[in-house]
DNA sequence: GTGAAAGCGCTAACAT
DNA sequence: ATGTTAGCGCTTTCAC
């Protein structure tokens, strides 16, 4: 079995002691290059690696960074994930990654096990029905930053990374309207949380703008998976009159109700004219094309895991960073577009 | 500032010694079921967590498993990440994840990164281009089990999770034949990769057995990406005569090309059969609905690193499962159907 | 520029 | 059923 090195044996093979084995493999500015030298060369030899245990305990912190997201495999998140994963990994941070499944229960219990596992941050992007923050709680208590992405809580303390959902929502109903659509129907998500909230607001204004009635018979909340976009084409399909406009919250759920839609013999964008939100790559492969907004998952990613890094390394203050709005941008497609006018 | 609560605070409180503290919160048998509880409730009240370093240092081993995977942001990598949570976070393991981007460099380091943290195993899919096993030999050399899944590496020590590669491609190659096309184009990937390699073969073999000619002016290798196959697409327009088949080693690349074979006014199924790989969302989009092989990442995550916890709960030995192949299924759809009969 | 020594918080062998 | 003790491997203060 392989013994383990560990600083003393290197120590005891140079005839040094411990302490500057471990200064020089810090690269400590008090310690000879001639030493320095000599440990990186025989520790290499001597196959070391060092404890982050035993180091973690000693310094108590731990480069690790937890991740808490809805469910791992969505586009999105993917996106969000390797966004993270790239600016932790080049600043030598490590990933604690788990997904609460949309529940709750599932999320504190994660958030516990990474406060065991004494994360130096957390970042978070909340489950569906989450109201309460008791699971943060004590991160907050001990000092320890939450971040919140994309599905965010409000909360004093935590710093918040999103984009204006209410923005993009009114610009691409606004474009609907534009394009003729009088009768508007909305599929959107859980509205606790906000960007579903923001989307159905975003879609309110722009109806209100242009003199439109809202009326509510015109939502269906839903949760915006595929499934739950053909059931809402059939709802839609009953309407009478036939809505002329559809804006949904995602595109999975938009194209869930498009291919419906479609075989049910409504022609997008004539009779009804469709945008979704997220720009999913199945956008430009659902014919017409999936007018959307542009939703840089990656980039959220970045951004927040930048953010997190910054205040551990700076211990700067979350204060002046309280909400980091990302842009958008509306993409138009010819599920949505009547006629080269506004193009 | 917060002080951290340790098992010596709660032993002080209860006037008994930390070890019996630590045995009761390790629900260890030989504790009285009084003194459980009376620990458990102090430890709540004084906000006790326990700390995973020191316990991590002392017991030598982590309870966190690795995963190297070559993209995130990948539909296949997300659910087989999806599933790796799952069964790792029911077993209390936590779960180190990071990604090569292709590089072997990256790859290289990142094991090491892991190495350093002491993870107790690892798992594995490789980067496109990586073709020696020397990162990944100090693992072995600690007897820290290297699990490989999908994109594997042939090595004695360490078992491989994939799906019969070589066969999906076959039958799916041989439904194309029976489907009337003779002249079939494979775009594959990088013949490195055992999945790519396989795939190759399969459609040679099929070929062989139906008694059609191997061209190899009918195979393109690329990286598989969206771009390659819109690539390949013109490649394919200008064969003379035009080929009446596609094999495509992945939907993504599979449906590029079809988007632009489409544009270019070939009709799918019945000028060019096309079928994929990997049954990617949007192989149902698309229009015709690609045909393809349903590969379950889900699954292979939950199996890799069901696998991974055994081994390290039981210390079996893994000789005896050195290979795991995963079912894998043939979903034919409208392109590649071009009549009733075989359906 | 280097060394001695203490201690981070926990677990497990041994003792009772 | 519980206590004593040592030690996991590192960092860091203090000393020289």
């Amino acid at each position: 079995m392989h013994k383990e090195i560990t600083i003393y044996d290197i120590a005891a093979r140079l005839n040094i002691s411990a302490a500057t084995v471990s200064r020089a493999l810090k690269d400590h500015p008090r310690v000879s290059k001639a030493t320095k030298k000599l440990v990186a060369k025989t520790s290499d030899e001597m196959g070391y690696r060092s404890n982050s245990f035993a180091s973690n305990l000693r310094k108590k912190q731990s480069s690790i960074i937890g991740v808490i997201v809805p469910r791992l495999n969505s586009n999105f998140m993917a996106d969000v994930l390797a966004g993270i994963e790239k600016v932790a990994n080049s600043n030598n941070y490590n990933l604690f990654i788990s997904q609460s499944l949309e529940s709750t229960k599932k999320e504190a219990s994660n958030a516990q096990a990474m406060l065991n596992n004494r994360v130096d941050g957390l970042l978070v992007s909340v489950a569906y029905d989450t109201t309460n923050f008791d699971h943060f709680e004590s991160f907050i208590r001990r000092n320890i930053p939450v971040i919140f992405f994309d599905r965010v809580f409000e909360h004093e303390s935590c710093p918040q990374i999103y984009i204006d959902n209410y923005k993009a929502a009114h610009d691409i109903t606004d474009h609907l309207i534009k394009q003729g659509s009088k009768r508007i129907v909305h599929i959107g998500g859980n509205q606790l949380r906000n960007v579903y909230a923001e989307r159905l607001q975003g879609y309110k204004r722009a109806l209100e703008e242009n003199n439109l009635l809202f009326d509510e018979n015109l939502v269906i909340i839903s949760d915006l998976t595929s499934k739950a976009g053909s059931d809402a084409a059939y709802k839609i399909l009953k309407m009478s009159p036939l809505p002329d406009g559809l804006f949904v919250a995602n595109d999975i759920c938009a194209i869930g109700c498009m291919q419906v839609l479609k075989k049910e013999g409504i022609n997008i964008p004539s009779d009804i004219a469709v945008a979704g939100f997220n720009n999913d790559p199945t956008a430009t492969v659902i014919e017409p094309a999936l007018t959307t907004v542009n939703y840089k998952g990656y980039e959220m990613g970045e951004v927040a895991a930048k953010l997190m890094i910054n205040h551990l390394v700076d211990k700067d203050d979350f204060q002046e960073t309280h909400s980091l709005i990302l842009r958008s941008e509306l993409i138009i497609r010819e599920s949505s577009l009547r006629n080269n006018l506004q193009k």
